[in-house]
DNA sequence: TACAGATATGAATCGATTT
DNA sequence: AAAATCGATTCATATCTGT
């Protein structure tokens, strides 16, 4: 039940036979080293394989800075057929290894997701959810190209069909401040002191969130239980392993990260009440923008507003953006390029008109707000 | 470019040949109708396949490749090769039909969405963004053993990787309080008056909210674009498409959807011109040389310019060049050097000043546009 | 110290047009 | 076809710098 505070690299035996490795990292490659591991004999494989992201040239910044992107090797694959290969034969020795009420959970991007989830349902994983990790602070996109990529996708899956697998449902309800937990999470992207860094820049790309171990662990597990990593990277999932009383195993080929992993893992302590509540995700009211008035009809584009005094009249466009005297802008924007002040409150100063009575915008927003709050 | 005002269920031709059956909903079944779509003939294809694995019919019954193993798992994998052959045969019908520069739209859920995006992949389409629909009140998990199912997954992708996609980034950005669309939206499920019933019971058991195609068709098409809908339903992407200025080309093989297709697209209204403005990004705008405002004398020749902060002044010459440092160059290649950075937008970076304020040149080239507007 | 302002950065499949 | 040129484009958070 005990947690190692120590951890090392362990050797590399031909087997490790009934004996599992546990709270150690195996410095091999995922595949070699997974083979060497015992049928039916982890409760939880988490992985966070590479993405294949296929980048092409630098992308810049507007103000000019170079975007440091993933250009590492163990990044490229030779085309996708290699690429579902190398997924194959990992998902593969993840599914022997698990016992058959373990889950498995993948994480990644549209890049790669689709083909990891296809894969491991021809495998016959039971996919019990698809989890958004939809990111607080995400990259916008530079070039206005596409929809900023402000999220991440995590596959849960038993490992078959027939598994009764372990799902904390109290637990996570607990953690949603007594609301059933949903399928998207909202987390900050890993920054701050959680980052490690070495040498001054980052120590790895893709370090994931502590948070995000956290929930997946805790909504999966029990006290206890065996979790292998077979992309451990940095070693989060061994971190918040310790931290929350269960056993990991991690696989990680690059001796850089194993070293950097190891000192985080020795230095993790399990975590207090005060240290689990600031790991839990900030409880932010999802934003309404005007649009999205706009969109569901509430004030449906041809249609026009007014301020209290009926001084100005607006049309308002698809996008949701208002035109009158030939200016065109935001609510908020027009607003004060019409009263010629600095800033302008649209909400408030904008007013529709409905079965005679005149009332703010304000008020569609907040009948938006109830209409949709669980 | 008009919009029809009423929709009738088409006949069925053997071939439809270069002329598209705008506007009309084809009763048949959806490869049958597409077949005879010509090629590279729409802007966009809207897909919310069917999400049931088990599909029984034998149309698209791999051929040859039987699963030897008498177990539980053969009809499960029977199942996904038969609908991964059911995918590939619709998404190959609809890449034919596609321009070169249109995208594809699809919908699904965790059940389907991983085959199909690995299939679309497969076919060389070029995926741009994964969108999630964050269900503003998704039906709660009664059992309490997953996380509650709170989204669904779009696919957005071009038709290749080369394609020169629409996207409307200023009218999302707009639609979004003057912040990037991100790829996560939350928008409420279709209920209330929207939804649609028959015989007191739900016309169409997933009947998609207008929300979510407005906002579709609002970021990915131009008025008069061709948008193609192969599982069109009750009818959902040809009423916003109406109320767009889109046009539409719906296959449905079910009479009853079809029937309820026809009245309600019958009764959408369609935008009138002041309703389908969105605001426009520069460059649609009409484009103005930095040389036009220097013999306009809004910039005299001998008068300087210079960055924010005041690092560099660069004196205009006659031409419209610039000299700064002993350098000559234009406003984005001066600006590009004396920062030694890979380019740089003259607009926002020179500045000048009047009565005082500091201001980018780019304000005179809004002060010349708005005074040379018809 | 406190605060304001400037700077740095995150899994990114991130041009278009003319010569 | 390749190269040069034109020109459009950023949000949230953490840390550093200067007053």
């Amino acid at each position: 039940m005990g947690v190692l505070e120590r951890v090392r690299a362990a050797p590399v035996p031909k087997h490790f036979g009934a004996k599992l490795p546990l709270d150690t990292i195996i410095r091999d490659d995922c595949i070699a080293a997974m083979s060497r591991l015992p049928d039916a004999s982890v409760d939880m494989v988490f992985a966070d394989p590479p993405y294949n992201l296929q980048l092409g040239g630098d992308l810049f910044r507007p103000e000019g800075g170079r975007v440091d992107a993933v250009d590492d090797d163990w990044d490229k694959f030779a085309s996708l057929q290699t690429y579902d290969a190398f997924t194959v034969a990992w998902l593969g020795e993840a599914r022997r290894i698990l016992k058959p009420n373990g889950t498995l959970w993948v994480i990644g991007s549209y890049h790669n997701i689709f083909r990891v989830g296809a894969k491991l349902q021809d495998l016959g994983y039971w996919i019990l959810n698809d989890i958004v990790w939809r990111k607080a602070n995400p990259m916008p996109n530079f070039r206005g190209t596409r929809f900023t990529n402000a999220h991440e996708t995590l596959i849960w899956a038993s490992h078959s069909d027939t598994s009764r697998y372990t799902f904390n449902y109290r637990a996570m309800k607990t953690l949603n401040d007594e609301l059933q937990m949903r399928s998207d999470w909202s987390l900050p992207i890993c920054g701050g002191q959680e980052r490690i860094k070495r040498g001054g820049s980052k120590a790895h790309p893709t370090q994931k969130p502590e948070a995000l171990l956290y929930r997946v662990l805790l909504a999966a597990t029990n006290p206890g239980d065996v979790v292998l990593d077979p992309f451990f990277g940095t070693g989060t999932t061994g971190a918040v392993a310790k931290r929350l009383g269960r056993h990991f195993i991690g696989i990680e080929r690059d001796p850089g990260y194993v070293e950097v992993a190891e000192e985080r893992i020795a230095a993790a302590l399990p975590l207090d009440e005060s240290g689990l509540r600031t790991m839990q995700s900030p409880k932010s009211q999802p934003k309404v923008a005007f649009g999205t008035l706009v969109e569901t009809g509430m004030l449906p584009p041809g249609s026009t507003i007014f301020d209290s005094k009926r001084r100005w009249t607006a049309t308002i466009g698809a996008d949701g953006s208002l035109t009158a005297n030939g200016t065109v802008g935001s609510i908020h924007k027009l607003g004060a390029t019409l009263q010629n002040l600095p800033s302008c409150n649209g909400w408030t100063f904008w007013h529709f008109e409905r079965d005679g009575a005149v009332k703010p915008i304000d008020a569609l927003r907040q009948d938006y707000i109830l209409a949709t709050e669980p």
